[in-house]
RNA sequence: CGGGGUGUUGUGUAAUGGUAGCGCGCUUGGUUUGGGACCAAGUAGUCAGAGUUCGAGUCUCUGCACCCCGACCA
């Protein structure tokens, strides 16, 4: 894409009040925009990041078996008055039509994925089943904060799996854990995220929350410093011992909690009556487990792991482009370079406005693509174009020729 | 929801109760072209409403919005 023709611009400053370094780069560098506190639009750079971060979800997703849904936003108060959630949960937005009807936007879709599995699953051979998608969550915080880590709008994935005994769930429940591992890992905070011990609340022992280590974390939790187990602090208070190695010696760490697993028993079947009959004919209660992932918050997670002074340094796996091609002065070479990667398919940037080399390199350092790559009459005397990775300083003069190969081999 | 703070052009800011000014951006023209370049001319604003006052960006009240601390966050 020509950045000429996108419709964003970069700024200088960041808005006074957005304190978080998340928000704040973003926006500096277009990637979202703020419509309210805790409301953002998406942008076409922050978009591709969004898409990114969702292809690598839903490929681990669809690897345990996932089939993708799409359910409403509009939810009937009927179903969430049956679960009792309808007078519970204080976050819950709630919408009247013109007839005074009222409905729920959703914050989470138990209640009507429950009903749903129910309709189209009635028979024992139809589980274990799985059923996922991405959709808009709509939760009332009183306090929207952190930029976009903690929105009222927000992108959530979220998986549920249905099973007839307990075991199986806990057998889902593995792999689930596999799957959410590669997806940070993929992400790139793999190695700053740790599975932490939660509360399950009143219908499981145990939850766990997947918490990636920065300054920027609303959460504390505790590290085992002998084993690397986690728990977060409300665990931590219940125990002074580490509950895998019994080691006592913990560190604190602030973090964000970027994804959430959770078994849910029969906490949702239940008031639905949704029971299936077993191979004997015996009436069983369906379980479950759900398993959530804010897209946002992690594009935000990411931003506060990898930036430095100058802006944002995207992990390649979810950088909105590979390439961010660079023309300084007037050359034909960067146009042909420009169709060049584009008939390779390698996703490029093509900085081809009017602008000075300062005002390029700064715009270059936020948007934080990957590679960087300068044509210009000193790089062709050179011998060609100059690359340099954000996260690198030294540059080189590679040939034009050699461009392709070299950036098809650093995956 | 409790407490605190702040609202001035697109954005960042200044202005004893007395002519709303500056940087960036944007527009026009020119000079530039390897780290947000320069010159000139433009562009656009006091959150909304009420009150006090000869006079309100500034004081008072109400509302709204935003930010921070806390509470909350299956």
């Amino acid at each position: 894409m020509k950045q000429s023709q996108l419709f964003t611009k970069t700024q200088k400053d960041a808005p006074k009040d957005e304190p978080s370094i998340n928000a704040q780069l973003l926006i500096r560098a277009g990637y979202i925009d703020k419509l309210m506190a805790g409301v953002y639009t998406i942008l076409p750079l922050g978009l591709r990041v969004m898409k990114k971060i969702e292809n690598i979800i839903r490929e681990e997703m669809n690897i345990i078996g996932g089939q993708e849904i799409f359910m409403p936003t509009l939810q009937p108060k009927e179903n969430w008055m049956k679960t009792g959630r309808w007078k519970t949960m204080d976050d819950l937005y709630k919408v009247k039509d013109g007839s005074d009807r009222e409905m729920a936007l959703g914050p989470t879709h138990e209640e009507i994925v429950v009903p749903l599995a129910q309709k189209y699953i009635n028979s024992y051979r139809d589980f274990p089943f799985y059923a996922y998608q991405f959709q808009n969550k709509f939760r009332m915080e009183l306090r929207s904060k952190s930029g976009i880590l903690r929105g009222r709008e927000f992108i959530m994935k979220d998986l549920y799996s249905f099973h007839l005994t307990e075991e199986d769930l806990d057998a889902y429940y593995e792999k689930a854990t596999k799957a959410y591992e590669n997806i940070f890992h993929r992400t790139g905070i793999g190695e700053k995220t740790y599975r932490t011990f939660a509360s399950g609340g009143s219908f499981s022992k145990y939850s766990h929350e997947y918490q990636a280590v920065t300054p920027a974390g609303e959460d504390l939790i505790h590290i085992c410093n002998k084993c690397e187990l986690a728990v977060n602090e409300e665990i931590k208070n219940e125990t002074e011992v580490c509950p895998n190695c019994k080691g006592n010696d913990f560190r604190k760490e602030k973090a964000i909690e970027v994804g959430n697993i959770f078994k849910l028993n029969n906490k949702f079947t239940v008031p639905f009556g949704f029971k299936i009959k077993n191979e004997r004919g015996e009436e069983r209660e369906v379980l479950m487990g759900c398993y959530g992932i804010g897209l946002g918050r992690l594009m935000g997670t990411i931003v506060e792991i990898f930036h430095d002074e100058k802006g944002i340094i995207w992990p390649e796996s979810v950088a909105p482009f590979k390439i961010h091609l660079i023309s300084l002065g007037k050359n034909k070479e960067a146009e042909e370079i420009y169709n060049l990667l584009r008939k390779n398919n390698i996703e490029v940037l093509f900085d081809d406005r009017e602008a000075t080399a300062g005002q390029k390199f700064a715009d270059a350092d936020l948007l934080g693509i990957p590679y960087r790559a300068v044509v210009s009459e000193k790089s062709l005397q050179a011998g060609g174009v100059e690359i340099k990775k954000r996260n690198e300083k030294e540059s080189e003069i590679i040939k034009i020729e050699k461009l392709v190969e070299r950036l098809k081999k650093e995956v």
